[in-house]
Order: structure tokens, then C-alpha cells, then sequence
DNA sequence: CATTCATATCAAGCTATTTCGATATATAAG
DNA sequence: CTTATATATCGAAATAGCTTGATATGAATG
């Protein structure tokens, strides 16, 4: 089936020893790549690219509390127009917040679903990063 | 206590009309921004850099299965060795993973908790975008 | 229809990140 | 102590992303 390339079953026997052992790892490790699908793995990433700024960020914690238009959200951040309507646009693709037109105003909201629950659970990689490190520093690693 | 912004004020006023009610809203929206620690959204924007990334995502896909030394983590991916620990560096810099050192071998893991949470939470994002994209498509948007 | 106001898009400069070969370090084995 | 192996770090080139003033669009208003 899936050709299992020599040169890595020659790399993981140098490393474990047993070639019969290498070649069954090195099918198991390549199967479990090849699951990894490009286009969806390259989209779960663009949802992390869009939550990886401190600014996009704040515009999310904002809109918690509930839909603003464009002009609240620069006042409330003292930004530059241009600076928030592009954020707001990539946290739109990225199918974080919605957009909804209102005259001439663009007011935008949270998504329904799983967007708190994804700022819920940085928080708590956060805190867990957090108290590791005062331990670390405690046993004065 | 906080300086509620002449400027700011003015412009609310004009976008909503009543002074009071404007006054209002800045000071709501300025005390909401107060409290966005500065450093705290920097460490959250941090963990989100590190996840943003094809290719550390599929790195923490691998890890799901158990413990990897880069060797085979690199054999897995087919990507360059300098490549593979630079991006555990970031991964372990950001609290996602953890080191274990074993002889000459480092033996990566998934760090405890929300890890595997964060991950999921994002296909559920992933997923709630396709089906809306495929509705849209469907009603010819 | 000209103007105003809210927002979007463009463009250019700047900074951060990724990539990967080359080199360094560190452990084990001979 | 030399060699081999696993991993980390360095450095330079390429790429991606952020910022912001200028400009464009598009809806309301007079």
C-alpha cells in the first residue's frame, strides 16, 4: 500500500535497534501523518493566526459583553480606523465574529459556539504556564 | 477618577446622539478596556502564535498519540532536523508540550490539560465554518 | 446631486517569523 | 580521547503580517 521509504526505516533501526520494530514504527508514524489532511490542518491554523494578536484579541474580549460598531470599538481601543477594520475583517474570515449591516453601520458580534470556550481555554494554559513557572522559581531552577 | 476622553465623547455624541447617553457608553467601554491586562493578553497571544502554525499542528496531532523524540517526529514530517527543534522550542516555550531528556534522546509530550481541548475546540470552529460556507453556496451568496 | 459620515481597501514601510544549512553541544560507545 | 549520534543554536535569506495615511465605497441627509 503506502510505500514505506527505506532511507527513514534505515533512520528509526539505527534508533531502535530492531528493524522488523523500526519498519512497523515508521508505517504507524506515517500512517498518522497521512491522516493529517493539508487543507484542514491549514485551516484549523488560520483560525489560530486570527486569535494570535494582542489587539484581535482585545476586540474579542470586548465584544463578550456584546455587539459594538466599528467607531466604539477605535474609540475604546484608541486605534486607527484603518487598523481596526482590518483586524475585524480577519477575525471574520476566520468565522470568529459576525458582521451585520445597519445603515451605515457595521456592527459586529461573536460568533455562536465554540469561540468563549476557545478564550476559556487559553486562560487556563495560561494559568497552568503561570503557577509552573513560580514553582520552577520556588526550587530555584 | 478615570479621564474620560473629550474627543472620545464627542465622537459617541455624534454617533448616538444623546451627550449623557455617550459619556455613558466611553467610560463603560474605557473601564471594559482597563481591565485587559496588558501582559496577560500578551502571554494568551503568545500560546495562540505557537498553535498558529501548520506545522506545529501537526506536531501536537503526533504528540496526541504518546511520547516522540525529534527523530521521529522529524521522520514523520520529512522536514529538516533544525526545523523540527525549533518549532518544539516554541511549542515547549509556550507551555503546549514538555521535555523529558533521556540519554541523548529529548522525548516530547503533550502538556497535561487543555491542550487536547484547545485542539478540539477548533475543529468544532473549523467545522461550524463549513457547513455556514456550504449554506451560503447553497443560497447562491 | 453634493455632502457627510462610517467603513473598507490600498499601498508602502517596518517588524516578526519561517526555513534550512552550517556549526556547536552533549551523551554514549569504542 | 576519538568517533558517532541526537539535539540545539546560529545566521542569512525569504516570506508573512502589522501599521497607518490616503483613497474609495456606500448609505443617509439636506
Amino acid at each position: 500500500m503506502s510505500s514505506i521509504s527505506t532511507e527513514a526505516v534505515n533512520r528509526m533501526t539505527r534508533l531502535i535497534g530492531d528493524c522488523d520494530k523500526a519498519r512497523c514504527q515508521v508505517d504507524k508514524l506515517q500512517k498518522l501523518t497521512g491522516k493529517l489532511s493539508e487543507e484542514e490542518i491549514e485551516k484549523e491554523s488560520q483560525i489560530f493566526k486570527a486569535l494570535a494578536d494582542p489587539c484581535r484579541l482585545k476586540i474579542l474580549m470586548l465584544l463578550r459583553e456584546g455587539e459594538l460598531c466599528v467607531c466604539e470599538i477605535m474609540i475604546s481601543l484608541d486605534r486607527p480606523q484603518s487598523s481596526m477594520s482590518h483586524h475585524l475583517s480577519i477575525l471574520k474570515d476566520a468565522g470568529l465574529i459576525k458582521e451585520r449591516k445597519d445603515g451605515r453601520w457595521s456592527r459586529y458580534r461573536l460568533s455562536e459556539g465554540s469561540v468563549i470556550e476557545i478564550l476559556n481555554q487559553v486562560r487556563l494554559i495560561k494559568e497552568a504556564n503561570l503557577t509552573k513557572a513560580n514553582f520552577d522559581r520556588g526550587n530555584n531552577k
